[in-house]
DNA sequence: TCATCTGTAATTTTTAATATTACAGTACAA
DNA sequence: TTGTACTGTAATATTAAAAATTACAGATGA
């Protein structure tokens, strides 16, 4: 699986602990410790959700898109998502065997279950409150 | 990510839907359509948390090591999960950052926080359930 | 008009998942 | 007691996905 989620928060938290000033996609990928050129491929894609603002040109960088209090964590799964939780088996399972054609709908449905309890958990918390568990 | 919770659940279904015989692995491996050391590897794995009993040497195979009502989904997963269901970002934040330093931590509650939610959900679903999903 | 940033495409490298090959060990049955 | 058909598992190769890197056009402020 892939770390996009956790890049997602890590770059949400910190454009959260620094209010007012504009970070650089070098800074940040400083923190994550990551290739810059990722950070900026995420936030690319986090603002399409409204979550970040960016800034070009010289003194340019990111800020917060909209108050932390009204980023829930799911609105950011929702917007880096693109595999159900469960995984997904990349095989094509045999139309011929009376199971593996129907298989593939059931579960389908129960990644979909699945995906909705975890928004619901998700739902439950801010951008704020996940950044109140960090001391200074 | 892998396919190894549906991959999981395909082999237990196939089982369930037919007891009383011994299924090979390549018979499994055929309706999943992956290769069937994949399926006894995945199956060696099951055994170990008594989902599944085999049988060696000619004629052998596998069945259900216990009552499809008495697995839940839950069981399954956690017999293959290996990894958060939000994924494991493989960086390390860098430490001489306040934020960088402390996030592993809160993630990994987080995750944790999510797992627990989706084991409370596949809780409520065992392989009889789901069972009868499949028409014939 | 130069320096410093974002935005994005193209490519390479690395890592993880899956497939394949190979063969020892077990059990049944002729 | 020997051949056949399975499981169990290790080792290796292949494929596919993730991440890093390179490169450069466009924006903006000094």
């Amino acid at each position: 699986m892939n770390g996009q989620f956790q890049i997602a928060v890590h770059i949400l938290t910190l454009l959260h602990a620094q209010p007012g000033e504009l970070l650089s996609s070098e800074y940040i990928a400083g923190s994550i410790n990551i290739n810059p050129v990722l950070v900026r491929k995420e936030i690319s894609n986090l603002r399409k959700y409204g979550l970040i603002d960016s800034k070009e040109g010289k003194a340019g960088g990111y800020s917060l898109g909209m108050p932390a209090k009204k980023i829930a964590l799911s609105d950011v799964y929702k917007a880096v998502k693109v595999q159900p939780a469960l995984g997904q088996a990349k095989n094509k399972p045999n139309p011929a065997c009376p199971i593996g054609k129907q298989i593939g709908e059931h579960l389908d449905d129960l990644a979909d279950e699945v995906d909705a309890s975890i928004i619901n958990k998700l739902k439950t918390i801010t951008l704020a409150d996940f950044g109140e568990k960090f001391k200074y």
